[in-house]
DNA sequence: TGAAAAGCGGAACCGCGTTCCGTATATTCC
DNA sequence: GGAATATACGGAACGCGGTTCCGCTTTTCA
């Protein structure tokens, strides 16, 4: 039947330009998250790569997109170096503190970005939905091998757990404050006594 | 000559329309701040107290004197509580921890506050210079006591824990996350074990 | 090569904070 | 009581940033 297969519907492929246009907007996006934080303008990002306005939402049709675009393969190794930390440090929670430290140091050199993390406009929606759908099971397997090796108070759920480590990543570079400071003291905290 | 004296410039006293426009403000900031936030849109909080935006802006320049001058009561009452903690409870520790309760309660029940708190924005200096000079000397002190005592780890800076408890009250109302058990996590990191 | 789909640019619109100035009014002095 | 004047007011106007929309260009495919 006039299947989907390539008989007569074969869809055009992604026109040369448009992909172009793409990479050189996630170029323009990385470029202006370093400088400008996450928030950076949306003219700027498009001016940056050469395009107009429209071209940056016919890709990225939120801010989110463009975040999860710009950032995945970062997230993506920390998401691999959980079950990795796990087998190689000595004690489950010497993998948890391991892993929720390479955490810190992705949010701390984002600008922005743990503030982006916890915003509730629909917009973000994407950008919980990846980093946390990606990460929150990372986390509940590290937390959960600590629990039964009996290191640290069971049951803490590790989306709270993020969510809380994200939120002290808020501001990380004001002066005054420490972020890693504060995530030692909830990591302490967990630790069974 | 013309002297700085009250002879001749006896400063005309505030007009009588003016101090209720102020106090109109003052009351409609509050039922915004409760429905919509501390962001609540200038032109709102204008309408609601039946004033012009001009008015807005002559009484409270910045959004934090506003915010300053809606919460300054509670700020007071949560920073008189301290030194009467500390000589009620059992413990220092166990003040410094009904003490940050009660500061985690102030925060959590008021939407978007924790967030300006640490808006580095500069409109929101007055905010910093408020609440953290009248409230972290009192953390300080108790922090102090809990580590004279020999119950917390010493060296922590007040600043730095008010901030990072800010933090985490952010957001203390979406579902899924938990803002106490956050804080009670750093409270127990806190403690010498 | 020519038609049609795909994509593009940027003008235009909206919401919000902020400023500014002509006007209204409370106060003061006679 | 009635001007004179400092004081305060209102809201139009401006700037900025996100978002939408549509006429035009470019690429693809036959």
């Amino acid at each position: 039947m006039a299947g989907t297969g390539s008989g007569s519907g074969a869809p055009r492929k992604q026109r040369a330009d448009s992909r172009r246009n793409e990479e050189a907007l996630l170029k323009a996006a990385a470029a202006a998250f370093v400088t400008s934080g996450v928030d950076a303008p949306v003219r700027d990002i498009a001016a940056m790569a050469g395009v107009g306005v429209g071209t940056i939402y016919r890709h990225f049709p939120t801010r989110a997109d463009l975040i999860v675009a710009v950032y995945r393969h970062q997230v993506e190794a920390c998401a691999e170096a959980g079950p990795a930390l796990l087998a190689e440090s000595a004690t489950p929670h010497a993998a948890l503190a391991s892993w929720i430290d390479l955490f810190v140091d992705f949010l701390v050199t984002k600008h922005g970005l743990a503030e982006a993390m916890r915003s509730d406009d629909a917009a973000f929606q994407t950008l919980h939905a990846y980093f946390l759908d990606r990460l929150v099971p990372v986390c509940a397997q590290l937390l959960d091998a600590a629990a039964t090796a009996g290191e640290i108070i069971p049951g803490v759920d590790a989306l709270v757990l993020m969510h809380g480590i994200g939120n002290l990543c808020i501001g990380a570079d004001s002066p005054g404050y420490d972020a890693r400071l504060m995530v030692g003291l909830v990591i302490a905290g967990l630790r069974l006594r």
